[in-house]
DNA sequence: TATCGGAAACTTGTATACAATCAAATGATT
DNA sequence: AATCATTTGATTGTATACAAGTTTCCGATA
């Protein structure tokens, strides 16, 4: 009950469902029962209301008063635009680094790289532990350029698109790819290559997006809105 | 009672209180009361610990359980940071804008910023008005790349920033000088200046930062962290 | 006087009862 | 059989009582 920052019961309620939507046990457009809720964690309706007001807040769930609550659908437009302040971001800090980034820096991120193609070379790999070092991957910049509540902010906004991603990785194979990606971005920067870096960091961002296009009208149509 | 989206108490209390620290009526550090705001309000407990967890979502206040509520302080490193993804974003966005813009879209950017001088040339203008005027200008170049929510998300997520402008507003005198840069903006992107428009997009958001440092070091130090 | 202990008065956290509203099922009417 | 009014059961919204913990204050004690 009392795992990480969880001080009290609603706080409890509200990391439970927060975790269950962006994993997709609750799939978005599902309704959400008060009092189911209140039975499977056994309190009251109260933290468990206190967990939905602040999932509403953060668009996880959307309530009709006197109707009822649903997890939210996702929306192509909001996520593509998302990704758009993300490129956005995350290439100026990008360009930034390029101009002070120390050998010392530089080996870290390689440390980085090299350590993801060791991992994917495990038979047994699992595609989280990737997730998580990619998002260490692109955290190492920010974190360099002394941005690292920037990060962590981007990160926070992008939970939306984090269950997007949740889809994706579904049907991703080509974890290889990825890390040439990475790599190719590594070589860019430290060859100065800036118009050739914005290209590339816009085309490993948006690559999810065009992919899943074709699987989002079929199978998952009902997770979306329109 | 029912005014914009108050759909109950809750709500209300809500937007009540978030536009009073949004124009500082209630001051960063402040304790807030819950059954003060009972009182003031006329309602039972329930909705205003409904509103002030959604305030706490979203970072305004921070409860410390069985102790009590504050207003969240401001935190200038977080604000630099917003500021560096704000500029990062609108800069990319007026780059993209650049490129396609239409002498029908030009001309209505241009609109904007004559209604502007007008605006200041009024004896009894009011800063409101002009902090309006100028978020319009800025919404523009979003709106016309399709981009209008994430200008929306922007908004919202500088929410703190905005707070912190009110300080500076206060403060500011020489509403002619926003509007030259605003002009100089647009010269820039018409004649397809990138360097001199990301330098100039720069030193736009970034001013307000560095006007601010010496007053808060004394007059409003208390309504930061550290 | 200074320090420690404990009671009292505050704070937030939780459970519960009930009110307000909506939506679906039901039955009467045409 | 179809339609409309009503009832029934669902949902969320609100008030209140009480539990749990923290802070403050005051007095006993060294």
């Amino acid at each position: 009950m009392e795992g990480k920052g969880c001080r009290n019961r609603a706080d409890y309620v509200f990391e439970a469902l927060k975790r269950e939507i962006l994993n997709l046990t609750l799939k978005p457009g599902q309704p959400i029962s008060e009092n189911e809720i209140c039975a499977r964690f056994d309190v009251s309706r109260t933290p468990v209301r206190e967990a939905l007001r602040r999932l509403q807040e953060q668009s996880f769930v959307h309530t009709i008063p006197y109707s009822g609550t649903y997890v939210t659908r996702l929306n192509l437009e909001d996520i593509r635009q998302m990704i758009y302040m993300r490129v956005a971001v995350e290439l100026m800090v990008m360009r930034d680094f390029m101009k002070e980034a120390t050998p010392l820096q530089l080996e870290e991120v390689r440390h980085q790289i090299r350590l993801q193609e060791l991992l994917i070379q495990q038979p047994d790999f699992d595609s989280e532990q990737f997730h998580q070092m990619d998002a260490r991957m692109h955290a190492i910049w920010f974190e360099f350029l002394g941005k690292g509540k920037l990060w962590e902010f981007i990160q926070a906004q992008q939970l939306h698109y984090s269950r997007f991603r949740m889809l994706d990785f579904a049907t991703e194979t080509d974890f290889s790819r990825i890390i040439r990606e990475h790599s190719y971005l590594l070589e860019q920067l430290e060859q100065q290559q800036e118009k050739e870096l914005e290209d590339a960091l816009k085309k490993h961002l948006y690559i999810s997006m065009t992919r899943m296009k074709d699987v989002i009208e079929t199978e998952y149509r009902e997770y979306f809105e329109l």
